[in-house]
DNA sequence: ACTAATATATTG
DNA sequence: CAATATATTAGT
């Protein structure tokens, strides 16, 4: 309740009182970023008040990865790109922010307003900052954004996160989420945490984070495998979009140079293992008890090789493509890499288990057991730029119930993206096939390669559907969807929803759609980092006491990843 | 195509 | 009934 108020507020001020936007509101200059970055700033204040228990797992999730990250990716992603970056962090930090305003709010916020917003802002009113509703970007543009906070570099991260350290421990939070204050605020709370990566970690490796921790909850095992599109894959990296190829745009325009260089490192992983061990302990049982003698399972991932329990699997990075052919290589690449790393694991003493191929024996679980999941994240990059998918291994130990959970949620995920393949008409085929699936991903790089760009055309009637069916499904208000994620009035996305025109008809009108498609196709990781707070404190509660009963599922498996995620932090910690 | 304002619906 | 969310509408 508490967040809605605040994010209504949001926009009532914004809308209200332009002139709380200085110079935004007018802010031709910077349409798109503006908004959003005020917006969270002030977020971020509120994040730290949430009870540790109800903590958006997203944040949680990507605090971790950004621990792994390395913290010096955040400084930079967040100085970087303004609206991108602060999206990013903001996000976070929008959902606590919210709840929290009421309790801490002013002072972080000063804070925070310093660092990233603008001085204009007023911190005043934190709320209002984030109004201000700016003309829409070019779809370029927002795809820039969407890639910055999701994911940026190939691998299409999510921004997420940084809150998350919040999670765990709500101290950390108000440090952290002020992505914007200072990253310096963050880095000093997040230290705490781990490692230096917590600290800020943007998006960019998010993503790869993001895989990581979907392994530790144990979803996404099969992913890996299948090429089907499991939840952190779908997003961007995959194989470009062999699911999407509809939108297409940002994903693999943008790709931001960044990515290539990313990639790569971000492969790397999080170097520290330290990090993994925690992850690979289960929030019920210590690590150090289940840890034999031997040497505790961890992954550590250096450049390119992974080394799993002794084992040392080598990744091999793809090689960098030109941005058309890109697909068809990479997918090749992905395949290698999980040839390679498989065989490597069976080899392995420990009884591994890759991808869904994990079959929850007794012995896997076993404790001394450990699972591995591996987890590819194909980026596209563009230019020379590699994807890279990062493999990432996580051990985890394996419960035959998260398993079910995660077979569960990918479920639905391709559930989600079949529908996101129905909503475009584009002349492409699109993939519905969907079945096709494994391979699919792969292959189908006719369909998308004219691609992306333009893309097709969406079924607004349908898209419109399903949007409002999510935000319905999340309880994620209109308005916060349309300021967030669309950068339009409430009232505009009330009437899109309600009365879309045909995609023929539209003029202009269809970057909102796009943006609308895009985000449909997003992971909930990455959805939720869009609406930042907004979408991540609805996710929350839903999760906590389910309002809908078919959005548990997802959302239960959004939190469970948190909380899992929490525990280890705390216990690392 | 939108926003802002406002009316109307919901929800607690 | 208050707080919010959504639908409408007038005005750019």
């Amino acid at each position: 309740m508490e967040n809605m108020g605040e994010l209504s507020d949001q926009r009532m001020g914004g809308g209200g009182g332009d002139e709380q936007q200085p110079g935004g509101g007018d802010a031709s200059g910077v349409p798109t970023c503006d908004p959003v970055e005020a917006v969270h700033s002030v977020d971020s204040v509120g994040s730290g008040v949430e009870p540790p228990e109800l903590l958006p797992a997203h944040e949680i999730a990507s605090e971790i990865a950004a621990t792994r990250h390395e913290s010096g990716d955040e400084t930079e992603e967040v100085v970087e790109e303004d609206c991108d970056e602060v999206t990013v962090t903001d996000s976070g930090a929008m959902i606590d922010a919210a709840d929290f305003r009421g309790v801490l709010s002013e002072p972080t916020y000063q804070t925070l307003n310093g660092r990233m917003t603008p001085p204009g802002f007023a911190p005043s009113s934190s709320y209002a900052t984030l109004t201000p509703l700016q003309p829409l970007p070019p779809i370029s543009t927002v795809s820039d954004k969407f890639s910055h906070h999701y994911g940026h570099h190939g691998n299409g991260g999510f921004a997420l996160m940084q809150n998350a350290a919040g999670l765990g421990m709500a101290n950390i939070n108000y440090h952290s989420q002020y992505d914007k204050l200072g990253t310096a605020m963050v880095a000093a709370g997040m230290n705490m945490n781990v490692s230096p990566t917590l600290g800020v970690t943007s998006a960019h490796h998010v993503s790869n984070a993001v895989a990581m921790m979907s392994t530790a909850n144990g979803m996404s095992s099969q992913a890996n495998v299948l090429p089907s599109p499991p939840y952190p894959s779908n997003g961007l990296n995959s194989p470009d979009k062999s699911l999407s190829p509809n939108n297409g745009y940002d994903y693999t325009h943008h790709q931001r140079g960044l990515g290539s260089p990313q990639s790569p490192s971000s492969v790397n992983l999080h170097s520290p293992t330290s990090l993994m061990p925690a992850l690979n302990g289960l929030p019920s049982t210590p690590p150090s008890a289940h840890l034999p003698p031997s040497p505790p399972p961890q992954v550590t991932c250096t450049g390119s090789h992974l080394t799993l329990s002794g084992v040392s699997a080598v990744i091999t990075a793809s090689a960098p493509h030109h941005n058309n052919h890109s697909q068809p290589q990479q997918v090749t690449a992905a395949h290698t890499h999980e040839v390679k790393v498989a065989t490597t694991l069976t080899a392995a003493p420990q009884p591994v288990t890759v991808l869904q191929a994990v079959t929850p024996t007794p012995a896997a679980i076993a404790p001394t057991a450990q699972t591995v999941t591996i987890v590819q994240a194909a980026a596209a990059a563009n230019l020379a730029t590699t994807i890279v998918s990062t493999p990432v291994a996580v051990v985890t130990t394996a419960n035959n119930a998260l398993h079910q959970q995660q077979q569960q949620q990918q479920q639905q995920q391709q559930q989600a993206q079949q529908m996101n393949a129905n909503l475009s008409s584009a002349g492409h085929q699109k993939q519905t096939g969907g079945q096709s699936s494994k391979n699919s991903n792969i292959s189908q790089p006719a369909s998308a390669s004219s691609s992306a760009d333009e893309v097709e055309e969406i079924n607004t009637k349908e898209l419109a559907q399903r949007i409002s069916a999510e935000l319905k499904r999340y309880s994620i208000p209109q308005a916060i969807f349309a300021q967030r994620v669309l950068c339009r009035s409430q009232g505009t996305l009330s009437d899109l929803l309600r009365n879309p025109k045909p995609w023929s008809k539209l003029k202009s009108g269809r970057e909102t759609f796009r943006r609308m498609y895009k985000w449909l196709e997003e992971p909930e990781f990455q959805r939720m980092s869009a609406l930042r707070l907004a979408g991540e404190s609805y996710a929350i509660r839903e999760i906590c006491s389910p309002p809908t009963p078919q959005a548990q599922p997802a959302e239960a498996f959004v939190l469970r990843s948190f909380l899992d995620s929490c525990f280890l932090f705390a216990k690392a910690l």
